[in-house]
DNA sequence: TTAATTCTTGACTAATTTACTCAGGTAAGA
DNA sequence: TCTTACCTGAGTAAATTAGTCAAGAATTAA
């Protein structure tokens, strides 16, 4: 178990996504806009959380990403071991090279310790934080105030076919 | 609320200090050889935990470590905030600068997030895996077993009374 | 008192990871 | 066909990690 500030970035863009998850895809371009986090680096993170199966990429206009899942069915130690990348095996590996029963000692208690972490997490979903009462309606108020994100895009689309019309 | 390799490796550190916290103070050596951790980082991880008062330095022959406080009132939070340093302040200070409500909106979920993490691990103590029944006579045994530690020190204080004597 | 032991501090460095840039792709819709 | 936006990979500057080296201070044992 691993937590860095890159684990923090796919949490709060995965936050970023179930908020908005019924109103289309959410390209990444507003979202580096809004957590102030560069476009090729999401896209990064975002290969990643797409290789373990957490979203969806969706191509052309209009396009962007969406929850692969409902929102109550991720877990935030899903999306932090998929962009965070478990590493650091421990060196005691079981075999011959651990002479020191001590260590090995300390290092079962800190297994025990990454376990009930992960438990921890695994209880998180998306949902807990997305579908709390007014959330929902905040973000698109916000959204409609900024003047952006999807809310913005439906009102072009409105214009462009008022333009037709006319 | 962070978690590297840091974090593990003060942890694990606390926790034979707390396992062998009865038995006199723990030399950075023996942990170094214990953990597989470079002596010279060891002191770089123990001077913080001192400057966090959750250890004390024993000078001298005999000397080493040993907790501050008893194990059960240090918790795992503590012992991760010691270490690792909380940094990372987020980039939006409830200044003009946070033109963006979402962003706001999920940096809020994710701090509920951190402190839940924090909260979790700070109801962990050092107590809860030391004080385990058979942890201790375990790593006695092991430790003798290694011919090394605290009791290996006893049987060379014996030997040279014995000289003494003789 | 002297020597050995062990903590204590600080400066410095190699390796790794993070965060980011650039530069090109590809798929899908208007 | 043109624009949009995903997708990929190579390369890079900055930060962090993990470690080395060297000197000094406090304490105990000889």
């Amino acid at each position: 178990m691993r937590l860095s500030t890159k684990g923090r970035y796919g949490v709060t863009a995965m936050m970023d996504l179930a908020i908005h998850d019924n109103a289309g895809p959410v390209t990444l371009a507003d979202i580096s806009q809004c957590q102030g986090i560069s476009l090729s680096y999401l896209e990064q993170l975002f290969s990643k959380l797409r290789k373990h199966k957490l979203v969806d990429g969706v191509r052309g206009p209009g396009g962007g990403y969406r929850l692969a899942r409902p929102a109550d069915e991720i877990s935030i130690a899903e999306i932090i071991s998929a962009v965070d990348e478990k590493v650091d095996v421990t060196r005691c590996n079981h075999e011959g090279n651990c002479q020191d029963g001590v260590r090995c000692l300390t290092h079962e208690l800190w297994e025990e310790l990454s376990d009930r972490l992960f438990n921890f997490l695994s209880g998180i979903t998306l949902a807990q934080f997305a579908n709390r009462p007014g959330i929902h309606e905040l973000a698109i108020q916000r959204d409609n105030i900024n003047g952006r994100f999807i809310l913005a895009r439906r009102q072009q689309e409105v214009l462009q076919q008022q333009r037709r019309v006319s």
